[in-house]
DNA sequence: CTGAATGCAAAAGCTTTGCACTAGG
DNA sequence: CCTAGTGCAAAGCTTTTGCATTCAG
């Protein structure tokens, strides 16, 4: 991991990373363009792609697949698990880390060979929760 | 759940849901379009799109999300848990129920409303798997 | 200096949508 | 019948890419 090679810290780079870093959201592409462009008017939104490709490459970030097909982005690359938003669906940083049991035994039953896996939790952001009130309190599955 | 009112069942309708279920590797749009239009060469692609968005919002079928952003379909829509191929994106389906034991405390470290979780293996295909066994095997994280 | 990176704009996916026509119930 | 659903094509989004120019190292 950490391709660095023939790679240059560019002001808009940095300037993403930072911006990246800071945002708790889990930004897509175009929120960052937005924060960026602020202290950047200049630049543009594919060089905004640009670097979250490389930097998502290097192992410097990572990528989150949001729930309607769009990417979104992580500045944090270490190990830790997020709460997804079924409504606005922003991502927010699980504070701690979650223990989780796998039965080993099912790995087994897969003819893949596992490397890993994924977990998160659903629900709903103060925000949102704020918003709608009187609403069923259904469980999701998956 | 299952908000049938209004909705008739189609030759399409039925033909695609049909084609769903009886393919394992959950679909994307395009491939199930692909493996419909074998039967009924006339249906667009558009109706396709239509048809997994009606059923979805029923929850006759599931959507899970790509990892490069693309929507992918499952046709079961019962409980069950995922394999994804990190090579060639397609997901299965893991046999059984992985047992998970969260640490339920951790919930309240958030400030969202808790509606469950989601948790999938990730991993390399026979078929990858087989196309290219000289590599490293890297731990995947997230 | 040199070529990696940028801005711009055009193009390429994937998905949705408007419209006139078809067909399910 | 009546209107949900269809095929077709156009439009909408998100993301990628070609190209001349800029700038990091």
């Amino acid at each position: 991991m950490a391709d660095q090679s023939k790679t240059r810290m560019t002001n808009q780079r940095s300037l993403i990373l930072e911006e990246l870093r800071s945002l708790k959201s889990h930004p897509t592409a175009d929120e960052l363009f937005i924060a960026v462009r602020r202290r950047l008017p200049r630049i543009s939104l594919g060089t905004v792609y640009r670097n979250l490709q490389i930097l998502s490459k290097q192992g410097t970030i990572r990528t989150l697949p949001d729930t309607k097909g769009q990417m979104r982005f992580d500045g944090d690359n270490a190990r830790h698990y997020h709460v997804r938003c079924i409504k606005c669906r922003r991502v927010d940083d699980l504070p701690g880390r979650p223990v989780v049991h796998f039965e080993r035994e099912r790995e087994g039953k897969t003819n893949y060979r596992i490397l890993g896996f994924k977990i998160e939790l659903l629900g709903i952001c103060p925000e949102c929760n704020e918003r709608e009130k009187p609403e069923r309190q259904g469980q999701v599955r998956q």
